[in-house]
DNA sequence: CTATATTACTTCACTAGTGAAGTAATATAG
DNA sequence: CTATATTACTTCACTAGTGAAGTAATATAG
């Protein structure tokens, strides 16, 4: 207020992408939700990690650090979503042989079958983004989003190992 | 397993723009909280609050659930954010006059001070922004999250008003 | 081999959201 | 004007995340 030049609106016009990248996040988000929990009784986080256990080799011990970095996210986010799909028994889990510090995951007949009843609202909401945006630029946006991801990780593309 | 021409591959191709969304917003969001904690002891969404109660004019009177609707939200959300908004004294608020539902939201003094110290951190999350995807293209991604917000939002582009 | 560091996971206090159900205050229909 | 609907907000139980601090199990250094 006391600085005549003080650029108010393009402040906020500078603050503008985080904030929409944040609300469309959150508006798909909650979309897919009520649609999913609806339809498969699982939310969209649930998903994720379900079809990351999925996504395995047959002989690979999936732990949850790696499925912590893979969803860039803390370990005690895994604790927490792992003890809840525990509790509705589409995970199971058991200590690995080679190192008993790590549980080694792996689906069960009810979360491959939930897993299932997920594709159908996924599709839809797919259909949607394609139609609303086009082909050419939900392929590019992928891109776009894949370099925000990257970028802003601590384990992005540091030459660690 | 059964179906050999089953596209497990395609499928999770189909869901990535959904989850790279996520991972993005989340990733940025981190980040960007990390930062804003440390140096104007706010978090973003605080910052989106506070932006939107600055922003209206002098004699408008906002209440909690304009806020809502801006920020595309349940009500409930914002009798939390406010009620915390309210403990760390950076808001104030009093009884509408001329409706007593309504809750007249204002900055307080320690509000305007915490917002302008988030500036920075901002403008520089923004500039990263702006250099790891190109001024054109942030322009665009810009315009293609806002619709993915409106047209994933139940009061979107509705003939309401 | 031992002391020490690292890894995999957990617990805790906290922020931030949803949606269902409820309470006053105001608007609207007959 | 009254009964009824709508509006603005709240409360509750729940999901989903962070980061700091801690505990075993394993790896590594001297």
């Amino acid at each position: 207020m006391s600085d005549p030049s003080a650029p108010a609106k393009t402040q906020s016009s500078q603050e503008r992408l985080y904030f929409l990248l944040q609300i469309a996040a959150h508006r798909l988000k909650t979309e897919a939700d009520a649609a999913l929990v609806k339809n498969a009784g699982l939310t969209t986080t649930q998903v994720a990690v379900l079809n990351l256990v999925r996504a395995k080799e047959p002989d690979e011990e999936l732990n949850q650090r790696t499925l912590a970095r893979a969803l860039r996210q803390n370990e005690s986010a895994m604790t927490a979503m792992i003890s809840r799909l525990l509790k509705l028994n589409l995970i199971a889990r058991k200590r690995s042989k080679a190192d008993k510090r790590n549980w080694v995951l792996s689906l069960t007949k009810e979360g491959e079958q939930a897993l299932h009843m997920a594709y159908d609202p996924f599709r839809e909401i797919n259909a949607r983004l394609d139609k609303l945006l086009g082909k050419a630029d939900v392929k590019k946006l992928a891109t776009q989003l894949e370099a925000i991801a990257t970028h802003f990780s601590e384990d992005d593309g540091s030459p660690t190992r």
